[in-house]
DNA sequence: TGATTTTGACCAAGT
DNA sequence: CACTTGGTCAAAATC
């Protein structure tokens, strides 16, 4: 409505009200004293849990930009890839153990396939910076079965195609707060930090596809994996305490340059969110891409999400590109003369991308129908405002938002047992969605003050298939466990203790429960009949 | 002068 | 059904 589309305020308007945890991470902070490894954490903290008491919730993205751009670490992913820094904070803080090249005590240590993600602590750290949590997710619906066994079409992001043989299906990507930062950062190494997460989560034996990059969805993600392949965690050993954070003050001016060029058709203060969110479209005729951009406001980016697919190839010599010098031509990175940004899937199509459309999996056609009705849209066709942009991916980042980035969850189960998650859940409404046959269900958590929800349909084809859509995160414990050996169950009810931890990130809610400290992903075969 | 940004208004989904 | 809210439009302003 028009009364909401007040210009951003020159400076915060609702000081009193929570916002996004703002950190400052002190120059070269060690790594020791940003972290302390959850393990044997008091009160079982996992997730991210921010700083004690401070709500810090410095994402991946922010790290990782700032860990990236830090002189000692602000090595190129080839470089990376080699392993020359596989040791590295920066490796150790994405949470992965990185083999490296000349270790063989190292690669041991990593047996391939193990890619390790370690949840840690913050503290310690001073808060100015408005930051948003960083999102490591795969993108929504995506099978991570099929994931790796995606071909290597990682077209658009060449350095990753090339090192890594990873597919690209997804079609959005959403950096964490500060990939200004670390685009402006990486002029030399030459990617934008989304990329750089990408391509750093991407590391290891395993392949992974391009994924968001976000705090909380790492969390979040958690439960779509262990339906299928669990990535398992392990702390890693943050004890050293020569290594260092960088830290970047850099901010630039303009949305994260991917290489594409955009226009500027919109910009909105989105409440819950103290920032305005600037909407993009991609000039290039007929290009149905856009993109969405918050900063902060100090004009650093805290999030961006893509929309769409680029149907075409990016402008060369894009000025713009290159006069930002982000993520464009960088001398170390011998594929990204031309476009190492491009998150888009280039060869699918363009109309839309959802999750169904990027996961890739014979089920993806199913949830793209239930969740979109794509197929019955003509390609020219004004897509869905609001739901595809949702099921693009949603704020799991933002601190005061409830609604998440939602996850795409296929099971051939009952409904019931969806619900049975651990926690409980009121039915609050039911609709049955253009394409689908099958009613989608909206439920809410019960628990007084805890805002999530989730929404539950069956895919059209298959009944079988319950897409699960959770949005938001519990600020709760799981209510006293009901006895289940249901493997659901517990799948669910890991997921939502996951869930809480991106939670107890946000306000600092260490002890909340009694989780482990570090998530555990651990990647099984995904079973579906 | 054309391209881009700004910004108030409108629309539609969700509740 | 009214209200809220996010997304988009489009005229005006600016570059």
């Amino acid at each position: 409505m028009a009364g909401n589309d007040q210009p951003p305020p020159p400076f915060p308007a609702r000081p009193t009200a929570p916002t996004r945890p703002s950190l400052v991470l002190p120059a070269h902070a060690s790594v020791d004293s940003l972290f302390t490894t959850a393990a044997g954490g008091g009160g079982g903290a996992g997730g991210w849990p921010g700083g004690m008491g401070l709500g810090l919730s410095p994402g991946p993205m922010t790290l990782v930009s700032r860990l990236f751009s830090d002189g000692e670490d602000c090595k190129s992913f080839s470089q990376l890839l080699s392993g020359g820094v596989a040791a590295s904070p920066t490796a150790q803080w994405l949470g992965f153990s990185l083999p490296a090249a000349g270790s063989a005590s190292e690669r041991s240590a990593v047996p391939p396939g193990d890619l390790r993600f370690k949840q840690t602590r913050t503290e310690g750290l001073a808060t100015t910076q408005p930051l948003s949590p960083a999102l490591f997710a795969i993108p929504p619906g995506l099978s991570p079965g099929a994931l790796l066994d995606s071909p290597g079409t990682f077209a658009s992001v060449p350095f990753l195609q090339g090192s890594l043989g990873m597919s690209h299906q997804h079609g959005f990507i959403r950096m964490g707060a500060q990939g200004s930062q670390a685009q402006a950062h990486h002029v030399q190494s030459g990617y934008a930090s989304a990329s750089s997460s990408t391509a750093a989560l991407s590391l290891g034996t395993m392949q992974f596809p391009p994924f968001t990059v976000s705090t909380s969805m790492m969390n979040q993600r958690t439960s779509s994996l262990e339906e299928s392949k669990i990535i398992d965690t392990e702390p890693i050993d943050f004890s050293r305490s020569d290594q260092r954070l960088p830290v970047s003050s850099f901010a630039i001016d303009k949305p994260a340059d991917d290489g594409y060029n955009w226009r500027k058709y919109g910009q909105k203060q989105v409440k819950g969110s103290e920032f305005p969110r600037s909407y993009y479209k991609c000039t290039h005729p007929s290009c149905p891409v856009k993109k969405k951009v918050e900063r902060s406001l100090d004009g650093q980016i805290t999030e961006i999400i893509y929309k769409g697919q680029h149907n075409h190839q990016p402008p060369k010599g894009n000025k713009r590109a290159k006069d930002s010098g982000v993520a464009y031509g960088s001398s170390n990175v011998e594929e990204s003369s031309q476009i190492p940004l491009d998150l888009m899937p280039q060869d699918q199509d363009s109309s839309q991308v959802t999750p169904a459309h990027l996961s890739g999996t014979s089920d993806s056609e199913e949830v793209g129908d239930a969740e979109t009705g794509a197929d019955e849209r003509d390609e020219d066709e004004p897509e869905p405002k609001r739901q595809s942009m949702e099921v693009m991916a949603l704020d799991a980042g933002s601190l005061h938002r409830t609604v998440t980035e939602p996850k795409i969850i296929v099971q051939t189960t009952s409904e019931v047992d969806l619900l049975d998650d651990g926690y409980r859940w009121r039915k609050y409404g039911q609709k049955t969605v253009k394409g689908n046959p099958y009613p989608r269900s909206y439920y809410k958590c019960t628990t007084t003050g805890c805002n999530v929800r989730k929404h539950v349909e069956r895919a059209s084809s298959d009944p079988k298939a319950v897409i699960t859509t959770y949005e938001g995160k519990h600020n709760h414990d799981v209510p006293a466990a009901k006895p289940s050996s249901h493997s659901v169950a517990n799948s669910y009810a890991s997921q939502s203790r996951l869930q809480q931890n991106a939670e107890t990130e946000k306000h600092a809610m260490f002890g909340t429960n009694s989780q482990q400290p570090t998530a555990r992903l651990r990647l099984k075969e995904e079973q579906i009949t």
